[in-house]
DNA sequence: TAACAATATATCGTGTACGACATAATCCGT
DNA sequence: ACGGATTATGTCGTACACGATATATTGTTA
């Protein structure tokens, strides 16, 4: 067989692989908020910057309408953000945080750590880090649009 | 905000971003073989030895059969394995390719190749990609249960 | 200013992911 | 040899992803 199509020798099923299993691990620690990985990235950019509209936080997140929509819509449901209609421009849609969804921030706030701590083993160098941080983004720009 | 909850601080967002931007990059790849990326890793698996049962493809593959099982179901659909059940013990599926599905690999051996291109931008160095490489074992090591 | 292009968001259909549960075949101790 | 534990796979329900398309507003131009 091809040596370039060996599964030993693709980083894409690697990458693949480790973000499948990074959101597994997310899992027990956002169940307990009734979140799940997508939402609780919406939440993080919220955190950041509330009152976003849908299209802002599409950019930040590198997720289409598609995708966005459904989850907020499902986040809505469960009172963590409402969705604004038409305030300048009757197109958009403004999400902004519920007092639940502010909340939230405070029972989150160890889990960056946590989930540190289970994906690194023992602590690494910050060198190593963050040259796997620079490959990470150096590819994301390459790809994006 | 807690510093720790930024976006900008969170290595698991980009994992996780990188990862779908790269599926997204082999989509135009693969969509002429009418292969989706994780049936594209079901043939990888399948191009280096043939007719491995369902609970080996999983292991190799790190998904379970619940994902599994529906991505086996339309790749014969679409005739490029078979399943055969029970041959010694008869709780067992072995997967097969068939020819179409063999001859698929000459179509897709300069995919590497392109996809690499694409994320790699400019050509990196060697131990820079080792590097990478290192850290995602790592982390799919540490994670895998 | 009426028609048409452009923009922002939503909807739809297909294909994963994955926890929870179901089913069927084998194993194992008595 | 038989009944329960174990094992291999499959099914189901929910929640993403994402291309394609639809809808509703706003801009724009003749």
């Amino acid at each position: 067989m091809y040596e370039q199509l060996k599964l030993d020798n693709q980083v894409c099923f690697r990458l693949y692989t480790a973000s499948r299993l990074v959101t597994q691990a997310y899992r027990p620690l956002l169940e307990p908020l009734g979140l799940t990985y997508p939402q609780y990235i919406v939440l993080l950019a919220l955190w950041e910057k509330d009152n976003q509209l849908v299209g802002e936080l599409g950019q930040r997140l590198m997720l289409d309408t598609n995708t966005l929509t459904p989850i907020l819509q499902r986040m809505e449901r469960n009172g963590l953000i409402v969705r604004t209609r038409g305030i300048a421009d009757g197109r958009q849609t403004l999400v902004s945080l519920t007092r639940d969804g502010v909340h939230l921030e405070e029972r989150a706030k160890d889990i960056p750590a946590c989930l540190t701590r289970t994906w690194q083993g023992e602590p690494m160098p910050n060198e190593q880090i963050a040259g796997f941080i620079g490959m990470l983004d150096s590819m994301i720009n390459n790809l994006k649009k």
